[in-house]
DNA sequence: GCAAAGTTAGTTATCGTTTACTAACGCTGC
DNA sequence: GCAGCGTTAGTAAACGATAACTAACTTTGC
């Protein structure tokens, strides 16, 4: 989208972090400006009004996952699996390096107070899920995948599954190793929908 | 828990329509008395604060849960999967019913300001993860299920994959057939897990 | 020397909650 | 059978705190 000026982007850091770590109800302009060490004014130098911050890290970290995914996805892969876990390892690593950004990516809820804040994020999903879908045609295909269910189903399973173990990571404190558990969660998924095990 | 009062369950379950319709951000003491036609005051004379009526409520419909849960379990079924489709039907069934809890059990990251708030939605994550445990334990010592995974992945599997058709339903707008889905989904889980395919 | 980025000191609106009061009801005991 | 009394559930008005935001001034770096 827009390019971000630093301080702009040091902003909607510390609201993804604060987000993360106490909830959106504690993000005030006033907390805010405390963790950054600035006064209330100075964030209305940066950002037209608080909504205007939270649209822009949403924006912000969307755009990040776009394009990183379409790179992982434009190399070439020896098979469907493959890609599959390289999205993933990929998407996966991104979430540990910046464990606050999950809190915000899978929040459908906290943003329902608005409509252009909660549509975004049902837009990230959306990308996620294409991805997979995607996938699973070419590997149904290919005859890789099983065709016993259909690539909406799967898809259902396999972002569900992996969904939900980083909502596990994210409960636990992001004490557990997110990568290496949802490389376990994925591959009982593919062992199950392989054609060749 | 308490025994509620009939008022007290008025509340609660405005505050729940509220938090589904419109975000918790909009959860007001003067909202919320609008919605039921009552003065703000009025309210402190069935709960002690604001956060009492959320804690209450979590309260509310996780006693239910619980109950019917223990209840649809307590009954004999033929095999495992039959079992495991019982307990999701009822669940999906009373979701259906009552849209507006979902918001509400799904939320761990809005009441993630509170402790204790964000302890009840993971208690309620862990009662349903508890019966689908248990059902995939028996389910693979009576050779119904696969051994090829770990109750513990297969539980992350089964639980997420009804949690994103859960969501999905949830994004539509409640306008799909949840139990039709959720069906769909689950029958294509235990199709994938199942021994004699 | 001036634009960008910060400050102090306010604004108005709204938050959760309390105070003080009342209408309506149910129980006593004579 | 009803006066006296306590309880329940409501109200209007106001509380202090805090929300998002702004006007006006100062500092800073090229």
């Amino acid at each position: 989208m827009q390019p971000f000026t630093e301080r702009q982007i040091e902003i909607m850091e510390a609201a993804t972090q604060r987000i993360d770590a106490h909830g959106i109800q504690t993000l005030t302009i006033k907390n805010l400006a405390a963790d950054l060490g600035l006064s209330e004014p100075a964030l209305y130098r940066h950002f037209e009004n608080k909504n205007a911050i939270l649209l822009g890290l949403l924006n912000y970290f969307s755009a990040e996952m776009v394009a990183r995914l379409a790179d992982v996805r434009s190399l070439s892969y020896g098979s469907s699996a493959e890609e599959l876990r390289a999205v993933f390892d990929s998407q996966l690593r991104a979430f540990t390096a910046k464990p606050s950004v999950v809190s915000v990516i899978f929040a459908e809820n906290i943003f329902h107070y608005d409509k252009r804040l909660s549509a975004k994020v049902a837009d990230i999903m959306d990308v996620m899920q294409g991805h997979v879908t995607d996938n699973i045609k070419t590997g149904q295909a290919a005859g890789e995948y099983s065709k016993l269910l259909s690539p909406a189903t799967l898809t259902t399973i396999v972002v569900g599954s992996m969904r939900l173990a980083v909502l596990k990571w994210k409960v636990s404190g992001n004490r557990a190793n997110l990568v290496k558990d949802g490389r376990t969660v994925l591959d009982g998924v593919l062992k199950m929908l392989s054609t060749n095990n």
